[in-house]
DNA sequence: AGTGTGAGTTAGTTTAATCTAAATCAGATC
DNA sequence: GATCTGATTTAGATTAAACTAACTCACACT
């Protein structure tokens, strides 16, 4: 299949597109209004940036219901996705960012950085394969690793685990995770949950005892620890 | 004297100012049809642009005649300036990048890049005081070197002379330079000039003898060498 | 089945940057 | 000194992205 003249995609349309991947990663339907919290805007601009991108066939547009990425469109997403996640990488682990600002900096920049840029980052760093929060970063070739992994939210008390993202942007909280031990590679074992929805207590293999609230605790995603 | 409060500037805005600061810097003022044809713009458009920058107090408008900066506008300007040197510095010699295609990357990174991560660049890379072709870096205070250089399609014959400065951005000239051994630090001496603005043969001290048309030594900037 | 509510869409305006075509100015030429 | 010419500006249209206000749809509730 030859390679076909694509006009280069404006900021916006950028931004949509990983906004819809995000909105309809666990299946189904990205909502107009869903899609305007996250970007912070109002309702009526995404339903004219639904119309201008589903005439060029990338996404799909079901009135009143949502919109899907075709398969046109998560490649766009997924080549967003993978600048962002080696931006973080290489800020960090180069240039010496910490958790808090390397994802608003990589926010920007991915809209300015050539492939070629992308890939001598990804060489440098040695192709690596998860950003500093510990998510997947897509391949060049537009591949992305999708392990289920566990809320700590939901983890049953007992439970052996890794952490293995902190699915977080937040700098406030991720520099808390940070100082807490709380960063991905931990192992930790769930002692306890208080009832109705309560914080857990978990036991870190290499560092004390965490009480994680609730919603914190839905941002930490494990992966049943190997013994 | 406080910070003001500054609205950042629109990739446009940058773009103008930068080209004014060049077309300017030989005193005098930037011609409306100069400027068009260095961003590749239609003339009313540029007056247009005009208009809002003087407005803000970026630039001084005389009508009919040209612009000049203001103070504030040199300021910004010297800022993308300095965003830019130290881009094509650290793309050159951190990520393997060459002369070739360097400028277009910087050009679109220095809309992006935040003063954080352009002075962690330049912390990187020793505060570089020289880009890649030679050209100065302006401080982060908004100071730059001025020096007098010499062009060499006007230096005198027999003139001894070190090589500072490559001043182009085409990526066929610039990598033809660099395998001539026309690269900044180069020591030569002009051996002869063809008449009417022909071309100047020098010796290189390092290699041999060289050919240049004029147009082509215009933009090699050089200094009387120190003996 | 009828209706109310909130989510989604349409309509029309705004701002920034560009364009083409038309008008105007300044300096050079005769 | 009148005129010509090319550079500059003004006028008006276009595009992309956003907004507010007003309308419409889908669906849940009675």
């Amino acid at each position: 299949m030859h390679t076909v003249h694509e006009a280069p995609l404006t900021r916006s349309v950028e931004d949509y597109l990983k906004v819809i991947y995000h909105l309809s990663s666990q299946g189904g339907f990205a909502a107009t209004s869903d899609i305007a919290a996250m970007l912070e805007v109002a309702p009526p601009s995404v339903s004219g940036m639904v119309k201008r991108l589903s005439e060029t066939g990338l996404i799909e547009h079901v009135p009143y219901r949502g919109v899907q990425l075709t398969q046109q469109g998560r490649r766009a997403a997924l080549k967003m996705i993978r600048r962002h996640r080696i931006l973080e990488t290489y800020l960090t682990q180069q240039l010496g960012y910490d958790w808090g600002g390397v994802h608003e900096e990589a926010e920007r920049l991915e809209h300015a950085v050539s492939d070629r840029l992308i890939e001598r980052m990804a060489g440098a760093l040695g192709e690596p394969r998860y950003d500093p929060h510990g998510a997947p970063i897509p391949t060049a070739a537009g591949e992305i690793e999708e392990t289920e992994l566990l809320s700590l939210a939901e983890a049953p008390v007992g439970a052996d685990l890794e952490l293995r993202e902190v699915g977080t942007q937040d700098p406030a909280r991720l520099s808390y995770f940070a100082e807490q031990g709380l960063v991905p590679g931990a192992r930790l074992t769930v002692t306890d949950r208080q009832p109705f929805n309560g914080p857990t207590t978990v036991r870190l293999e290499s560092a004390g005892v965490r009480v994680v609230g609730r919603e914190l605790a839905q941002a930490l995603r494990c992966l049943a620890a190997a013994r």
